[in-house]
DNA sequence: TGTACATCAGTGAACGCGCGTTCACTGATGTAC
DNA sequence: TGTACATCAGTGAACGCGCGTTCACTGATGTAC
């Protein structure tokens, strides 16, 4: 008898390596396209063999999404870490900035948690709101740290109506967070999925002067 | 014999059929799960017969991708004429409230032209460029118009660096119709997505407030 | 130290499915005489 | 008006493919004695 690769006793660090395949997949072919089949073809190991680890596909894609929510806060929370609590503007260009950074260092996982939802996927809300208010949530916090301090400005000159159900936190500062992030998060999927015009020849030079432009009309 | 239910002489604006069907297909399941034989399927024909009118799946969806375009830069255009030549914050106006009502009016189409692309697909760009340009050329159009009238404000403290590959628009022209475009595109594809977070209660509200504090900050 | 045994991670075959695409065909329609 | 015929839109069967998922299995590892 030939020796048969039967390989069978664990693989070490399979259930993070199937994560890592998974995103490389949805990297080179879209979320969309993430197959079981497609990672275990790639990991050298058997499509069943997965099941040891996610009870189905949803399971995996679940878990994707958390995995790049939780990376997501990381570097948020870790922008605002070499500013000084006072420094408002400093701060808000540091979320700023590293919203993009991320979105460019981890496209994929962009698209997974901000852009066009898989189709026939529905993520449970339990697990994905919390994680997506986070990342939201530290926004919220400096702006509204400024607009303790007396540093927001009035943004429009027409009075805002009641859109919000602001428990304890200014409607104004809602509004300036939700503008904010609508704006970078705007900016951030044109670079991301290549639909800026070509007239534009440098995205991250763009999105730093809208930023710095935009921190300037946003505080005092 | 009993009496076959052979059609086979043309059916009624089939070639329409087929698009519409796709763009209800496209709605339910997402642009990712359009499928041919879903398609036949619902129209009630064989899977072959679309192609009579198709070469392939990536002919489909590119005849879709432009029907989309077209549709698009329409409501844009219709969007201007009730305006005065001279009323640039209405006209402004009128253009982004005419790009969220057409978003929300077809949201599918909104995210096929917009949104993450197709996994697999890659719109031949002879085809699409063009017709993505016309959109946002109105957007410029109105701007420069504005500039041209004395009436476009200064937006940064800080000098504009040279982003742009500009052939006789103003840069600062090009600068406003880019950062107004990403703020419009940020929100309408959070309100498509439904990813706005829970605090916000009315979408449409908030939108038409955003978009007239913006045209005040960009316009004199 | 040596042996019997339970565990359980990964295997391999199989299932049913829907997909895009091809091909020879059929028969209703329109035209030419 | 009637007949022969060409056209060609849509059919139906078939292809090969990759998918998610199931199932009984195997055999290396770790443990108990």
């Amino acid at each position: 008898m030939s020796p048969r690769p039967h390989r069978e006793r664990q693989i070490p660090n399979l259930h993070e390596r199937i994560l890592h395949t998974a995103w490389q997949q949805i990297a080179a072919e879209g979320a969309a396209a993430l197959s079981l089949r497609a990672i275990a073809r790639q990991l050298g190991i058997t499509a069943p063999a997965i099941y040891r680890y996610y009870p189905d596909r949803d399971a995996l894609v679940t878990a994707l999404i958390v995995d790049a929510f939780t990376s997501f806060a990381a570097w948020q929370a870790a922008a605002l870490e070499g500013t000084t609590p006072h420094d408002h503007a400093g701060r808000l260009c540091a979320l700023g900035l590293a919203y993009r950074a991320w979105a460019v260092a981890h496209p994929e996982r962009y698209q997974l948690i901000f852009g066009t939802p898989i189709a026939g996927y529905h993520a449970p809300l339990e697990i994905t709101m919390p994680a997506a208010q986070r990342g939201l949530s530290l926004l919220i916090q400096v702006l509204a740290q400024a607009h303790a301090a007396g540093k927001l400005r009035p943004l429009s000159p027409v009075p805002l109506p009641a859109v919000f159900d602001a428990e304890g936190v200014d409607p104004q500062v809602l509004f300036a967070a939700l503008t904010l992030w609508c704006y970078v998060h705007g900016m951030v999927s044109n670079e991301i999925g290549r639909q800026y015009p070509p007239v534009l020849r440098d995205a991250e030079v763009f999105y730093r002067h809208a930023l710095q432009t935009l921190t300037a009309q946003y505080l005092l």
